[in-house]
DNA sequence: CTCCTAAGTAGACACTGTCAAGAATGTGGA
DNA sequence: TCCACATTCTTGACAGTGTCTACTTAGGAG
């Protein structure tokens, strides 16, 4: 399937041009990535990405879709496999916090509003954005059901877990927290 | 004191080219600085930054120190007019948001690992991130003596702590957040 | 006054993102 | 079958950037 590579039609020139950001999303921040570099591990002239990417921010921009599309992904398995609400909520924060770890740039180009605005998001991302708050607002508005928990406001409790969790992925992810304070630092609050 | 600009000598640069790059940062991501552009704006030649900082990220990573500082005074200054445990930590988490929301660019970057690493800070962030951890550490264990929150981990609890406020602040300086939302949040996790 | 050093300038280089124009390739219609 | 055409990719150019080297100037110590 995959075109020999010298000729002018790669194939699927997109998707490599995607993978290879990727890869370089593996140890460089988001920013430093430079379109010429992705071209060039790609294999293709410095200007072929502009036939697939209006510009270096889109191809910034699908990437970050791609990552959060693996974070949704995470915390929805997290999810299926754990038993009663407060379980849960703590296995979908966990889900995020261990993503965030394994992926810190990846994670960092999904919250930078130099590609991935919040205010005006893309046509790809925005679905996932409301997928994500449906599965936090449905595990909390079940979470405030249970004993201990009952008639907290879903919104206002949603909004401080989502808080917490991300705040920890981020200062586990630059370093000013330890990965093994996740836990003890999580059940210090939720208890 | 400031020399006649157009000289050779400018009197005081490094503090010049700060303020230029302060002023930029009020707009402009800090990974979207230029050099150049902050030495336009002091009126001196592209080159001239270099003999008072080693190179681009030195002169963001000031501004970094500049920003910490700031934080960390806006942070002292909420809890010395508080009263009561429960309501210095409040006004200490709120004063960090409200930093972060009123200064998003230096905000983001005191916390851009391409400018200010959390692993191998620079001498002069160091100190400021250790008063910032006293600060806390330091409230959070008058807390633990109040009623309802006796016997608690100090350091879990500050972690804990910490990562709320950081992700509200965060998420409110990327959109995802309203600023209104921050008080009922925190009311709702910490009661 | 002289000379040294710090603080500025000018010029060059490699690199970047992006625009314009041209060449190769595949495709639908006669 | 053959040929216009749209798509995909290439080459070339331009302005802007960070940083290096070399030169010029101002101010102060002796």
């Amino acid at each position: 399937m995959s075109r020999s590579v010298g000729g002018y039609h790669h194939g699927n020139l997109q998707a490599a041009l995607e993978d290879a950001a990727l890869d370089l999303l593996e140890t460089t921040s988001a920013p430093k990535i430079s379109l010429r570099e992705v071209a060039r591990r790609a294999g293709v002239s410095h200007n072929a990405p502009y036939h697939h990417f209006g510009d270096r921010a889109a191809l910034l921009s699908a990437l970050g879709v791609r990552g959060m599309a693996a974070l949704l992904a995470a915390q929805e398995e997290a999810v299926a496999s754990a038993a009663g609400p407060v379980e849960r909520v703590r296995a979908l924060g966990l889900a995020y916090i261990r993503y965030a770890a394994a992926h810190p740039q990846t994670f960092a180009l999904v919250f930078d509003p130099d590609y991935c605005a919040a205010g005006s998001p893309s046509a790809e991302m925005a679905p996932l954005i409301a997928r994500n708050e449906d599965l936090l607002g449905g595990e909390v508005a079940a979470l405030v059901q249970e004993p201990g928990w009952e008639g907290r406001d879903v919104m206002a409790l949603s909004a401080a877990l989502w808080s917490t969790v991300h705040g920890m992925a981020q200062l586990i992810m630059l370093g000013h927290l330890p990965l093994e304070a996740a836990e003890p630092a999580l059940d210090a609050l939720v208890r």
